[in-house]
DNA sequence: CCTGCCGCTGACCAATTGGTCAAACATTCA
DNA sequence: TGAATGTTTGACCAATTGGTCAGCGGCAGG
């Protein structure tokens, strides 16, 4: 997911070895709960090796990090104006789902960052993320006021979104222990759920709804 | 929230002074990114005296968790099944939804264990939460089942709504920080949006659906 | 006022932390 | 083949970590 800057196939295969195991690592721990031992040992690689191609733990998770947020907006970039509001809405919530179901170390690392307060991004929060999020804000209170769509807060609707299906990477320990399940099940039954969910919350006051 | 052991005026004071200062640093870095010297700064007390009351940085985070599964489960316990349906649902989303807003350095606690694989209450997990929710789960079906609320999955539905209420405290930063707002806003905001959304998902299919 | 316990601390400890470095080893390419 | 370049590591370092301990102060009850 992430690409390093490499200039030999040696430092472009341990350059990618080395953000995996991080990855791992600081998306369970936390940037300061992660010790740069239990990447080396989960890389595979000696300590003084990762610092080989990384200048420092703090470069690792910047490099990890500064890919990331980009990444994870994509599902909302590909809100098209020019769509069917609620599938449209509708659809993203499933990119979303799927994003977590792909990528859920990227989720955790990305939660982790947020709860122990985001120093390393909240730039990128304020400058990108809010960007992104007030272009969309608009383009959904449009539909809203078009009668395309319920009259809903845009932002509490994604932040809902972003809650409900991060949760399912997040959290998903605690979602397999209730559920008594395990691998990808919960996802199925969770797409349907969420589909349900916002179907019938963000379908519009039709004029002579059925 | 928490209620230590204490003999003396002192003991309960300063017991209580460390759990405070340890629940605002767990909180935010996770048990392992953590360290006594921080809670210690933050208590206003020295490192050994901290281990006079506790006898590991463990035994604190132990005390801390312990109580607050219980306290969580509280807003779930209360719904009851001898209400109208939609309402109880809605009711728990707000007390749910308080929860968040009272305690956020408690709902940010529990993620981090959970991120971290919650090493240490997955016991109660498996045994409590799940005891609970299949309780809550069959409720809901029965009320499903006999018409008085859509047909939907009780177990995501929990999900959800666990997801939506305790965004607001775990990702708190992020929340204002795309609404350029801050202090509670967000929450009243919230309560609407939410109401909005679970409302409009759990009518029942009526006979004659208005 | 003294005795005894509770509360507290400075000094200390072994282990772990992120990080350095010189030297050894491997690869490439002329 | 050999020199230059790229890769790897053991040994090491200072700082920080969680935790110990002997002793000191202070408050309470006799």
């Amino acid at each position: 997911m992430a690409a390093p800057r490499a200039r030999t196939r040696i430092q472009a295969r341990n350059s990618e070895v080395i953000l995996d195991a991080a990855l791992d690592v600081f998306s369970q721990y936390g940037f300061r709960g992660a010790t740069l031992d239990q990447i080396a040992e989960r890389a595979g690689l000696s300590k003084p090796n990762l610092l080989y191609y990384f200048p420092s733990k703090e470069a690792m998770h910047v490099t990890l990090l500064s890919g990331l947020l980009d990444t994870w907006l994509d599902p909302l970039r590909a809100l098209d104006p020019e769509g069917e509001p609620v599938e449209e809405i509708l659809a993203y919530v499933r990119r979303k789902l799927e994003m977590s179901r792909l990528y859920p170390r990227e989720s955790r690392l990305f939660a982790n960052e947020i709860l122990q307060g985001a120093p390393r991004i909240l730039d990128m929060i304020e400058q990108d993320l809010k960007a992104l999020v007030d272009e969309k804000a608009a383009l959904i209170r449009g539909w809203s006021a078009a009668g395309r769509l319920a009259d809903i807060d845009p932002y509490h609707l994604m932040f809902s979104i972003w809650a409900t299906t991060q949760h399912y990477a997040d959290f998903d320990i605690q979602v397999h222990r209730v559920l008594g399940q395990s691998g990808d099940a919960p996802y199925d039954e969770a797409e349907r759920f969420l589909s349900h969910l916002y179907r019938a919350a963000l379908a519009p006051p039709g004029p002579g709804a059925r």
